[in-house]
DNA sequence: TGCAAATACATCAGATTCTTATGTATCTTT
DNA sequence: AAAGATACATAAGAATCTGATGTATTTGCA
């Protein structure tokens, strides 16, 4: 099952920064795959959506880029400034206070695994 | 604190659908209010938003509607229809798998050294 | 009594964000 | 050799929301 893309709106860079902050560097591509890893194909990121929201996150100065080549292949390297570490635990903060008020709204029955 | 827009987005059908499955019938700013109420006003729903989402929703056969008058005021009530409780409940079962991914997904540790 | 705020509907231009398609190029597997 | 995976990127169009605007009625209170 793969969530309809209108929930999924809106939470991309939240997963972006939080990715970042637990991993050193990433690059794009790393990145679909990860998040479809980890979420048993569920949530899918497409690089439609992906490339334009890192170049944002770049543009605003959250993150820092680095090239490197892999063979001929050029592969973008994303990491975390100084400001982006911050937003990034902003943001999940925000996201988890959203979350538990849903739960309470929509009376959501939690799995406490 | 208000959560960022984006963050709501496409939550909205799931909020308003939920609503009408706990409340037999709901008019438009009863919602916004019910809304604001239920999460201390850090959800607010504009009614720029709310309105063109209730006659998207009617007109997907999901709510039917009846008008009352309130002295000489009009009040547009809005109810699921048959088709709108099965996706109602749909929606909340969806909503609450992505939670939990979610949840998931942004609570991982680092895995790299 | 009079005026601001609240109630209640609605639409719309513009902004944001995502989908889907397309493009380029390299590397790996069969 | 071809297909699929890796890896970047852009862009038209769709979907959805913001913020403004519009109309009208009712309530609260100074």
């Amino acid at each position: 099952m793969i969530y309809s893309s209108e929930l999924i709106k809106g939470t991309l860079k939240t997963i972006v920064l939080k990715l970042l902050a637990d991993n050193n560097k990433m690059y794009g591509y790393e990145i679909t795959q990860r998040v479809k890893e980890l979420t048993s194909e569920k949530i899918q990121i497409t690089e439609g959506a992906l490339y334009p929201t890192l170049h944002a996150l770049e543009n605003e100065g959250l993150l820092t880029t680095e090239i490197e080549y892999i063979g001929k292949r050029v592969r973008k390297y994303y990491r975390l400034s100084p400001s982006g570490k911050t937003k990034s635990q902003e943001k999940l903060s925000e996201f988890s206070d959203f979350i538990q008020t849903m739960i309470f709204l929509l009376d959501i029955k939690t799995k406490t695994a």
